[in-house]
RNA sequence: UCGCGUGAUAGAUGA
């Protein structure tokens, strides 16, 4: 049985829900993982009503399914919904307490979300994490860090989180100390302090702490290959670059798209973006933004028309692109254009 | 008692 309740996992994970709802129903008796892994389909590819009808449907309801339920409504935006089922739900369990906090964070409602935060009696690391992370999304650093330093444990999450916070912030000083602080240095730790480093055109140290990592991963690579390339050492960029040939990541192959673009070379840029595997919103915005910053207006246009979908981001680029090429009126057409709401 | 399910951290695009 649970075999197959893995098959439906890995289903969802493809984005098969079909066919996971298709092994879902031949597991027989289903226990209380099918049901959850079933609901963590749908919730993984944005069938929030399915998701809600698996819960619906269940036997019995463990707390995990409750705080499933929580974390749907939530991560769908549906706040009030989410605090409804959390009300209704026989527990108060921290996971539901993060789903929460974190989705009222990332509303804007950071303060709400401390309130929230401070209600809850028995907060676990995660939650505590959640909090933190949310006051570095919100580059409140000191808040971060006075819920760091309350916290009775901490794990390499939490000190990851508050690296990163530090690193957004650009305080090396800061961020040297707490970094050499840190227990153990992984490589979530190590890239977020690479790309600080590079922000700062701190190269040697940058190149030095690369060197810590027992393995480079895409994502490391990614940030030294930029730390590189904005700081002009071009040829260690090449060298990064011919590494991340072979790789599927659609946030490396943007990142050449990107680099290229800014050193003028759009032709470079507009080959990768035809070559790579993948493309998504922001490597379309990329482009866009790499022919206007190059001048091919055209270009910008024809590729913003092509886009499967569109965001401020790629309004802006297109308008800020016109009108600093001196296209004032086509500037405005664009921006009178852009629809209220997202 | 253990094993499969829920919530937290790093790299890419404009201002």
């Amino acid at each position: 049985r649970y075999l197959s309740n893995l098959l439906v996992q890995m289903y969802g994970k493809c984005g098969n829900v079909d066919q996971a709802r298709r092994v879902f129903e031949t597991i027989q008796p289903k226990n209380t993982f099918s049901w959850s892994i079933m609901m963590g389909a749908f919730t993984l590819n944005g069938h929030v009503h399915d998701a809600k009808a698996v819960f619906d449907a269940m036997p019995s309801r463990d707390v995990v399914a409750w705080n499933a339920l929580v974390g749907l409504f939530a991560r769908a935006g549906m706040l009030e919904s989410a605090k409804m089922v959390f009300d209704k739900s026989p527990g108060w369990d921290p996971a539901s307490w993060s789903s929460l906090v974190m989705e009222l964070a990332q509303k804007g409602h950071l303060d709400e979300a401390k309130s929230l935060f401070d209600r809850c009696l028995h907060k676990d690391v995660i939650l505590n994490t959640a909090m933190l992370t949310a006051f570095v999304q919100h580059r409140r650093i000191d808040g971060a860090k006075s819920v760091f330093d309350l916290m009775p444990q901490r794990n390499v999450v939490s000190w990851n989180a508050l690296i990163s916070g530090f690193a957004k912030g650009g305080n090396l000083k800061h961020l040297r100390e707490l970094f050499d602080r840190m227990p153990h240095w992984d490589s979530v730790a190590c890239t977020a302090v690479i790309a600080a480093l590079g922000n700062a055109g701190r190269i040697e140290e940058a190149e030095l702490v690369y060197g810590l990592m027992a393995e480079q991963s895409d994502v490391s690579c990614t940030a030294m290959f930029l730390a590189y390339a904005e700081n002009e050492h071009l040829e260690d960029a090449e060298r990064i670059f011919s590494g991340l040939k072979h790789s599927k990541d659609v946030v490396v192959w943007t990142a050449m798209l990107v680099v290229y673009g800014q050193k003028g070379f759009v032709e470079s840029s507009q080959k990768i973006f035809r070559c790579m595997p993948t493309r998504n919103l922001v490597t379309w915005n990329a482009m866009v933004q790499a022919y206007a910053e190059n001048g091919n207006l055209d270009l910008a246009h024809a590729a913003f028309h092509r886009m499967p979908a569109t965001d401020v981001v790629s309004w802006n680029a297109l308008s800020t692109a016109l009108a600093m090429n001196g296209e004032i009126d086509a500037a405005w057409d664009v921006f009178d254009s852009v629809r209220p709401e997202k």
